[in-house]
DNA sequence: ACCTGAACACCGTTCAAGT
DNA sequence: ACCTGAACACCGTTCAAGT
């Protein structure tokens, strides 16, 4: 909701890619994925949408390079001294909270199949259950499932925000819809739906979320060690 | 591959929504995400964009419809008589093979949360996991997580199908190429993504994926029943 | 009721021309 | 080396006009 009406404060500054990146992610932020173009990038900047061109090689690039901008620091502020489990608790939360406050870090991170701001999840990830002592023939399948849970669990917050900002509702007005479409089905034929009509509106994603991701790391070992 | 070059031999048939669908699908399925437009589209239905809207509110609707004319015909195939777990298993394994084959249902499915072809997904999996005896407290938590990892998973088959499009490359290629990638990341910073390189290139994608569901429903019922 | 197709607003990207 | 801004190709959508 912040309006950040800055009308060209930004003359001095010579342009580089960390301004152009900054200036993006504001965009994103303030008006979603729809509202990152080039028109509205170089008008922000005070420039001609050829210059971005210079620092930037294309759109994909761009979003690529905002959503690790997000990202990368997440991972520098991990404490050293925590149990494996506790340690992808805590990534997992932060992870959360970075993707519940930009949205549309879920939808680009995963467009990047393989590549950089999803490489250092999954290394993250990888490390810590190799800690936790899978087994080596085991690690890759855990760590995918715990990957996959994640970016689906990313996709929707932005799938979420995405249709919330273009129905101009909010957060829990959108959930409201949902639970009430959810309500008016058949009841024959979706009774678990309905049954779950309630839960939809009332629930905590955040809570939710790591309740997940320590359900699959309970499945990845049997035997618990706390 | 298949190319489908028919010149115009609908001029009989009255446009209609299901034909309308259906060159959708037969679109997104040979030329991708980026290959369905109303110019495209209207071109191969030997008419004008404009017709299109009269059967048809927008793109996204057009998506939905496109989506859930693939998915809704998986879910009457389902036999009755199997334990929830092979129902669960059994419902996975035929939802990775149409997203698997149409990768822009991966996407698709996604970007409509709560809405008609993802619910039958949920009401599926709620249903079976109801039938595995997860008190209803937790039957939320454990089908969402489920269905959060299916999407994901979706997500990825789509990411990985739109860029290897655009690259130009198969799917095999594709991979050779994120396995190079990842082999070069300093040992130092990331070694879990250099050990898994190679895992990468070899391995079978449709049996991580039902590992990993495996290994969620295994997380949601400690008491296993088979 | 259903279709036509030109027109509109907007998008990512390019490129000759400037400094 | 870096920036300008007009131009291009293409997109989803609309709408007056037809049948």
């Amino acid at each position: 909701m912040k309006k950040t009406t800055i009308p060209s404060p930004r003359r001095r500054s010579a342009l580089s890619r960390e301004h152009i990146v900054a200036a993006a992610i504001e965009l994103l932020d303030d008006h979603g994925e729809s509202g990152l173009t080039f028109q509205a990038l170089s008008k922000r900047l005070a420039t001609g949408p050829g210059a971005i061109y210079w620092h930037v090689a294309d759109k994909s690039d761009l979003l690529a390079a905002a959503c690790d901008a997000v990202i990368s620091p997440l991972f520098h502020r991990l404490s050293a001294d925590a149990t494996p489990r506790e340690a992808i608790h805590a990534a997992s939360g932060m992870l959360f909270d970075t993707i519940d406050s930009h949205p549309w870090v879920g939808s680009v991170l995963t467009s990047l199949p393989g590549r950089m701001p999803m490489v250092r999840v999954l290394e993250c990830l990888g490390q810590q259950v190799t800690a936790l002592g899978v087994s080596p023939n085991d690690q890759w399948t855990h760590v995918s499932t715990l990957l996959m849970y994640i970016l689906g669990v990313a996709g929707q917050n932005a799938a979420n925000a995405k249709l919330a900002m273009e129905m101009k509702l909010d957060r829990s007005a959108f959930l409201d819809d949902v639970s009430l479409a959810w309500s008016k089905f058949p009841e024959e034929d979706y009774p678990f739906t309905r049954r779950m009509a309630e839960r939809v509106r009332t629930h905590d994603d955040r809570e939710d979320f790591l309740t997940g991701v320590d359900l699959i790391v309970r499945g990845a070992l049997p035997t618990a060690r706390t």
